[in-house]
DNA sequence: AATGATCTTGATGAGGCCTTAACGCCGTCC
DNA sequence: GGACGGCGTTAAGGCCTCATCAAGATCATT
């Protein structure tokens, strides 16, 4: 179910936002300002941001820039019409796509279908084998040949997800932090080693001598195929 | 150059869109209807295509289904205003921004630069090959041919990749030490001698006769191809 | 409200990396 | 020819990072 995180100081919007949109099997957060918004990204990690640029207690682009200083999900804006030089603003700093309000509903669910599918990763080759597992990326399923399915926590699926989609490449302790937990805990490489240990224990033949979710000191992690 | 191609039947559009978009370095190529704006984009493969809807010889969700069904490269449409229904139909078949006519220049110009910089993702960094080792610089690798991976320190790594990324040039040592340890490191070179040498002991046939990482005496260290 | 799973946090030991110093070599300059 | 400075090499100690374990905190579910 995809995720639309709404940024508006109109009850109105938001409510008019929230019936269509979770009548449309959207799942939808709301937050009134850009401070409240810029935490909601960070806690709920939507899938889409619906932002209105005129919030009461910071400029659109602020917004704009905060997110896109560690994420690259789409943005659309919302604005009244004729403030051309604050789309243009917008659209530099980072925003995805730009409506005017007022907007016609079928108009801003054909933005955000356009949105949602430019940001679906493409499906190259949604299944991982190993010699000792296999990771599906599209069913979100991790089977180990000699025992059948593995049960992974959220957390443990989310560091998984990144390194085998990274499967050869190093990936920095920041990149891995900065995804699963937000830009505010890139120096916590505590949470790597508890859940890189959890995973190896699920995963490797030999938890102690890793083969595949290798440690590469002081840089990061690989999945090493 | 990013290369733009424009498929629109009004010569005073085409005209002016030629115009504005060559002033800033863009490449400009023109399509007046569906069937050769088609034959267009095989044919010059452009990072962006503008496409108009209302063209004499096809529908406007035509073209962007027949251009979709082989390459993902963004679409922005125009259109005359209130066509509601034709923009939801142009998104939903695939094209990835919409602008309205009448529509100001910079309006056109920024949403452009969103769909080249959406499109363009990782800048992809090369992979340099030696006769004896070969240095990955996205995936973080150095592989030997005689004898699988080698690891490398973070500080090893980043000598190497400075090296590397500036292949033939000389890195003086003050830029060396500068990017690795700082500014405060500026004199100490020595740092730099112990790194070299193990970074020859690991990469190079011979380490006592460095045929890759040379020192230019007095001066720095050049990394030759 | 209680239970179990999951996430966070802290402590500990081991290993590897960085730093530093010492020494020998080679070239240049006096 | 000798002194000097830059470079290559080696080795040892200190420190930082990693792996592991365990317990407390938080969350979800009943």
């Amino acid at each position: 179910m995809t995720r639309v995180l709404v940024i508006d100081d109109e009850p109105s919007i938001l409510r008019a936002l929230r019936i269509n949109l979770s009548a449309r099997q959207y799942e939808v957060s709301t937050a009134a300002d850009g401070t409240s918004g810029l935490a909601a990204v960070a806690r709920d990690r939507p899938d889409v941001l619906i932002l209105d640029l005129g919030l009461p207690d910071m400029d659109g682009t602020e917004v704009i820039s905060g997110v896109r200083g560690w994420t690259s999900i789409p943005i659309i804006v919302l604005s009244v019409w004729g403030q051309e030089s604050m789309k243009v603003a917008a659209l530099d700093a980072g925003a995805d796509d730009y409506v005017t309000k007022p907007f016609g509903m079928d108009e801003l669910l054909a933005r955000l279908r356009a949105a949602v599918r430019r940001s679906a990763p493409a499906p190259d080759e949604p299944v991982v084998k190993t010699g000792h597992f296999t990771v599906d990326l599209a069913a979100k399923r991790v089977t180990r040949a000699d025992q059948g399915d593995i049960r992974l926590t959220p957390t443990e699926w989310q560091i998984l997800e990144i390194l085998v989609r990274n499967r050869g490449r190093l990936v920095t302790q920041r990149q891995l932090l900065q995804e699963v937990w937000g830009p505010a805990y890139e120096t916590e490489s505590n949470y790597l080693r508890v859940y890189l240990a959890q995973l190896r224990r699920k995963l490797e033949p030999e938890a102690s001598q890793p083969r595949y979710l290798l440690t590469e000191p002081g840089m990061g992690y690989r999945f090493q195929v």
